[in-house]
DNA sequence: ACCTAAAAATAAAACGTTTCACTTCTAAGG
DNA sequence: CCTTAGAAGTGAAACGTTTTATTTTTAGGT
């Protein structure tokens, strides 16, 4: 069956063309009976406006395009799900899609979404240089970075403290005794991985150590390839603690220390990132980083809506505040 | 700046429209002096085509748009990354919606696709009969259905063999010796949980045994609530056995056996639905039964594009088969 | 040089809406 | 019953493309 159109519909109720469209953008001005009729006619025809049409001369969508890297870190797919909901309850569209960490891919997508007129772009980024994102220039509408900073890049950012966070945490580890703390990270020149292992540092200088440089290791995100390396580098390196800083290194860590049979936390003390239900997946309790996802996510949708009023975008950079959750898998081991 | 358009590059090319279309689709029959032109001048201005008014005329779109419940069930996000691969290896755009397990949102979310003239519409419904599905009967592009038969429907359903698989499993615990096999399972009325329910039903049959319907019981499909009865259920029941039948009872389970510190399996056997890489992460390895989502991806891609290629569309109804895969959380309790 | 056929370029129509400047209708006030 | 202002309705233009029928250019053969 071939879509009806407006003008179906304006022959159907036997009312003109902009009637019609008056009606359906609030029907004020439209008289009682005429609305009726049209109801009626649109009805019949099962009607719907084409939004190609409409969008091709409103120039506005009420739709938001989001991109990240992938639905099976589960750290994303709650970020996309808490802000699918809270930008939803404003009447607005939010539609997703995955870069798989690739820029070809996150380009092609958001070139996808400014090519469809979408109110605003959303990104958790995963180029390293403002260079990827040369080709944001020819778009005209708010763009919003989450999670990753990019320097030289005049967009709105929203952030965590991942350095300060990170301090805390290793500072409580080497205040409970340790000194010897694998920190498994994502690759460098991103900036939560580099950030947090700045925390690394600072917490060391903090209390007077050095750095076993040795002790931090990059690995990609992702739980195989973590879980891989986790293993290989705790058969062959001495250490009491593992911080693992990011959410595919906490999955993989945990594969590790069930097929190694490791007893958390009196064969080695451990400390994740990216709560994710895994405190209560996990048996002892396990100590977290935490990040505020629905806070992120709220604060995103208030800037996106500020955004979008203005003519000339004034971004900003923003850091929330992550927690840092104290179980049971961290032992004090500090000789009394 | 505002957006430029193919006019502006005829302008600054010194050539008509026309050409410049031509040349922007395909660029045969354009003097190789003249696609040199053009291609500086669509440089010059940052031109990039407007999908809204070419989508308008054309009436295609190269994008296929995918409804699923949440990001949150690793089992539907999975199954939108394996789709997402598969289809957009193909040079076609897969954007993705949450339905959040509510009939109106999806219906919102289906509509806005089916307006924005997507190719075809993949949705793992959430509703539970075809009364919910009446909108659909206006939209003139393919549909398909993972997951979820509705009946009454008529339109590609891509399922798997819930009640044989289930019917294994059951089959397997009874000749361990079990008898009270506790099934946690989704509501009522969704094919899914009634047809592994029947798979329950058909093993006892098989063995000659009587079903104590107090042992099956329904949970939505959320962690925490499955956490929650699974819990509760746990500690006024008796049974040698659990079988989670779907992705947040399997969760859920794990958490109450973390809490209560049940031992696996010797003071209860346990078998999963959805490997999703729990059982690596849990010690030790866990029985389950395991969902091809790579397969359902690939061949709902092949059904699309058939699909896409026909005048009135041909429907099928296909079940893909599960794994059902024997690790060590399941002990044989038969007296010898 | 001239003719012709093929190749390249062009201009106008079409896609389905909204918007805007008009026209027509309605009802209240004199 | 006439006037008039406000409400309701109308039809054409516009949005940025592709497509088409048509015109112009090019180049090959005599």
């Amino acid at each position: 069956m071939k879509k009806a159109t407006i003008k179906d519909v304006a022959r159907e109720s036997g009312l003109s063309l902009g009637t019609v469209s008056k009606y359906l953008n609030g029907s004020r001005g439209v008289k009682q009976a005429n609305q009726i009729k049209i109801k009626q006619a649109i009805a019949n025809l099962r009607y719907s406006p084409d939004e190609y049409a409409r969008g091709l001369i409103t120039n506005k969508t009420k739709t938001i395009g989001l991109v990240i890297p992938e639905f099976n870190n589960l750290f994303y797919a709650q970020l996309a799900s808490e802000l699918e909901l809270a930008i939803g309850s404003e009447g607005y569209t939010v539609v997703v899609c995955e870069s798989f960490y690739d820029t070809e891919r996150e380009k092609k997508n958001l070139l996808w979404f400014a090519s469809h007129r979408m109110s605003a772009l959303v990104v958790v980024p995963c180029g390293k240089n403002a260079e990827n994102y040369d080709y944001l220039k020819s778009i005209d509408i708010p763009i919003i970075f989450l999670d990753q900073y990019i320097a030289g890049l005049n967009y709105e950012f929203v952030l965590v403290n991942n350095r300060e966070v990170c301090e805390t945490c290793i500072e409580y580890l080497l205040d409970n005794g340790h000194r010897d703390i694998l920190m498994v990270v994502a690759p460098k020149g991103l900036y939560t991985s580099d950030e947090r292992v700045n925390g690394y540092y600072d917490a060391y200088e903090n209390r007077g150590l050095n750095v076993n440089e040795d002790l931090i290791m990059r690995v990609e995100e992702n739980i195989d390839k973590a879980y891989y390396c986790i293993k290989k580098k705790l058969q062959e390196t001495r250490c009491t603690a593992l911080f693992a800083a990011n959410f595919p290194n906490t999955f993989g860590s945990i594969f590790t220390i069930n097929e190694l049979k490791i007893s958390i936390p009196d064969d080695l003390s451990f400390v994740g990132f990216d709560d994710m239900m895994l405190t209560k997946l996990f048996r002892p309790k396990l100590t977290m980083i935490d990040q505020p996802i629905a806070e992120i996510a709220m604060f995103a949708k208030r800037r996106i809506f500020e955004l979008m009023l203005q003519k000339n975008f004034e971004y900003r950079i923003t850091k929330l505040n992550c927690s840092f959750l104290v179980y049971d898998s961290v032992k004090d081991i500090r000789v009394k």
